[in-house]
DNA sequence: CGCGACGTTGATTTGCCTCAACGATTGTGG
DNA sequence: CCACAATCGTTGAGGCAAATCAACGTCGCG
């Protein structure tokens, strides 16, 4: 269970068996059925998880009543919202299951006192932000630089796995365009070879 | 000189006057002329710079030979390039003078043995970068969500004193339009009162 | 002075949206 | 098991915001 987040923990920094022994004891092991909301707007959220096994996807509703997608999480991923997490204000976001999954969970208070127990762990998570950081850093610029079929192309070639479990009219949203414009993207795709 | 650095670094988190020092004698302290790169793509991006006095843009250049500007620094903010920095690794992107600029810069070397020397500054650094990624993070949302003159708008709330300092057709490019329809944005607002 | 950088304005095109209708698939209750 | 609704994807017609291409005025500066 703890075999990959120990990989992507000791990916980020050098850690020893005993430091990721204490930093399991104060992770929360979880399974929510599909369709679950792990966070709705209003609350404050109390958790970054750390998905083991399952889907998960992170947004929000907009002026007209549209869900506005801003991430999706797989396998091996974090998803938490950031902001309201690390400030403890309450969240303009959902965060809502896609399909049955099994995850990490860890709360403020443990993530504080990791911190305390084994300053190690400031420099692991350090860094994983600067991965995060990195990742919304080059989202962002794919997405106010470029057309939507060259985001839709980037989209597929960096997550093929994701179109497979994910309807398409989310990915579009995550992609910031309507159903219909993808559609008629990839029906021009397939037309080009 | 350091007042505002200090100011700006003690709001993320406590810090004593004799690790303050330190931190000081770390930064280097440069004066650069208008127009000067700081950063150019295949290098890999040397600093971490704090802007005492002056301005800065940071960009790149598309397919098409035109500079897509990712972000303007002024008084009281850093730059440089994240992921080229904290990996080392070659970057993309130009970094570049606006005005006459006064710098306080730090490497990479530095910064590693200050996380050595004072390991408070891990937390330091871990919480800028929070909210970095936060100003990101709403940014992205902005974009994607609004139309450009709501986007411009927004703009000038944010950041009322970049307009005065910065050509009209980089903010277009800021933004993500063309300098024409900001052109007839601007207009329009006129217009409109 | 003349040149280049900058901003404005006009005409046309285009990428994506909106609204609407229509199959295909899945799920559900009678 | 079928009937029906709900969900999802596709396709068409029309509209709009912004891009493109082009011309022109202004300003600052070598």
């Amino acid at each position: 269970m703890f075999q990959e987040i120990d990989r992507h923990i000791s990916s980020c920094a050098p850690i020893s068996q005993d430091e990721l022994e204490i930093f399991h004891s104060r992770l929360k092991h979880k399974f929510f059925k599909r369709k679950t909301q792990l966070l709705q707007p209003g609350e404050v959220c109390k958790f970054e998880a750390y998905i083991v096994k399952g889907c998960v996807k992170k947004y929000y509703i907009d002026q007209n009543g549209d869900e506005v997608i801003l991430q999706f999480a797989v396998e091996d991923w974090w998803i938490s919202d950031i902001g309201s997490f690390s400030e403890q204000k309450p969240s303009n976001l959902f965060i809502e299951t896609l399909e049955d999954t099994e995850v990490l969970l860890i709360d403020f208070e443990s993530k504080q006192s990791l911190f305390r127990d084994i300053p190690q762990l400031e420099r692991v998570f350090r860094l994983m932000l600067l991965r995060a950081y990195s990742v919304l850093e080059s989202r962002f610029y794919a997405t106010v630089a470029h057309p939507a079929e060259s985001r839709y192309l980037q989209f597929i070639e960096k997550y093929p796995n994701i179109p497979q479990r994910v309807p398409q009219q989310q990915i579009a949203s995550y992609l910031g365009i309507t159903p219909e414009s993808l559609s008629r993207i990839k029906a021009h795709i397939i037309k080009k070879k």
